[in-house]
DNA sequence: TGTCAATATGCAACTAATTGCATAATGTGA
DNA sequence: TCACATTATGCAATTAGTTGCATATTGACA
C-alpha cells in the first residue's frame, strides 16, 4: 500500500489540502500513480488519525472549509522507513490484453477499432509527456539537477509510451492482415 | 472487473478446477494478468451463483473433492457481451516510481541497488518470454496462425520487459553519477 | 440569466483484493 | 525417515478501491 507514502512524499515536499494533492497526483505523479479524490480524502483522515500528518481547518466565511495537511516527523520517519524497504514486483493486470487474448471469439475489425482508439490516447499521452521533457530540458541547469529524479519518471512514462506504441504497429498489422 | 472475463476466457479453451486455472493464469496470461488463489476461488465461487459456470464435484477417495468448471451458455454469452464493450484505460500504479520520485531523501547506492534486483527479475522475465517465443517461431505455421492473438499478447510482455531494461540503464547511469 | 466547468469536501454502500490461517494427500531428496 | 515442495481446497477478517450521491461557491460562456 503505497498511497499513503506517495502521499507523504508530496507532502514532504509542501503541504496542501486534499484538492491540492489530487492536483498534484495528476500533475507529477500521473504517469506512474493515479488516485481518485475519494481515495486521496479517505486516506488523508486515516493518515491524520495515525499523526502521519497535521491538520489546520482554513475556514473561510462563505465557502466549505479548506482543510490544509502537512507533515508530521511522524510522518517523515514513516516514509524515510519505507524508502528503506524493498519494493515488492508490480502487479500487472491489462483488460485489453485479455480481450486480444480471447479476440478468436470476436471479429478483428472490432479488435482493430478498440486498438486504434486506445493508441489515440496513448500518443496524446505521450505528447504530453514529450511536452514536459522539452519544458525540462530548456530549464536552467540547476533547476535540472534539482528535478533529476523526477524526471527519470517521466522518462519511464515516456519510454512506456513508446513501447506501447510499438506494439500497437504490430497489433494493427496482423489484425489487418486478418480483415 | 476483468478476473471475472480472464476466467471465462479460459474456461472457454477448456474445463478446469481452480488449480487448473491458476496455473493456466500463471502459465498462459501472466504476462498482463495476475491473480492469487484465493481470488480465484473466490471468484468461481461467485461466477456458479451467477450460473455463468457448471460445477461437476470429481470427488476422489482418500484425496480432497476436485471441482472441476466449465463454461455455461451464459457464460459464454457474458464473455461475449464484454468482449464488444469498449475497455477503460489501465490504471497505472507504479510504487518503485514513487520511491524514485522522492529519492533525495535517500542514498543513491540504496536506490541503485533496488533498481538493480528489480532489473534482475525483469532480465529473468524476458527471457522466459524470449524463449517462448522462440518455441512459437519454431512450430508449424497452421499453429502459429491458430496462437496469433495469444501471441501478441507476449509480444507485448516482450517489448514491455526490453523497455523497462532501456529505461533501468538510464536510471543506473544516472544514480551511479551521484553516487 | 441560465447552464456548465472547476473548486472543494465528504458520507455510505458496495465490490475487490490481501492476509493469515487451516486441512490433507503425494512425491522428492537428504 | 524427516522435512519440504507441490497438489488441491477453502474460511474469516481486514484493507483497499469504486460508485453513487450530496453540498456549495466561483467564474466563464452564450
Amino acid at each position: 500500500m503505497s498511497l499513503k507514502h506517495a502521499v507523504l512524499a508530496l507532502l514532504e515536499a509542501e503541504e496542501g489540502s486534499g484538492y491540492d494533492l489530487l492536483k498534484r497526483f495528476q500533475a507529477r505523479l500521473g504517469y506512474f500513480w493515479n488516485a481518485s479524490h475519494q481515495q486521496i480524502y479517505q486516506q488523508l483522515k486515516k493518515m491524520h488519525q495515525e499523526r502521519l500528518i497535521d491538520c489546520v481547518v482554513d475556514s473561510q466565511p462563505d465557502k466549505p472549509d479548506r482543510k490544509v495537511y502537512s507533515i508530521t516527523p511522524e510522518g517523515h520517519d514513516e516514509l524515510l522507513r519505507w524508502l528503506q524497504q524493498p519494493i515488492k514486483p508490480n502487479k500487472i493486470n491489462d483488460a485489453l490484453l485479455v480481450k486480444l487474448y480471447a479476440g478468436k471469439l470476436t471479429q478483428a475489425s472490432q479488435l482493430l477499432a478498440e486498438i486504434r482508439q486506445h493508441r489515440e490516447r496513448h500518443e496524446c499521452t505521450l505528447a504530453t509527456f514529450l511536452g514536459i521533457e522539452k519544458e525540462y530540458l530548456a530549464s536552467p541547469s540547476a533547476e535540472q539537477v534539482q528535478l533529476q529524479l523526477p524526471y527519470l519518471t517521466l522518462r519511464r512514462g515516456i519510454l512506456g509510451e513508446q513501447a506501447w506504441l510499438a506494439w500497437a504497429d504490430e497489433v494493427e498489422a496482423v489484425l489487418s492482415r486478418m480483415g
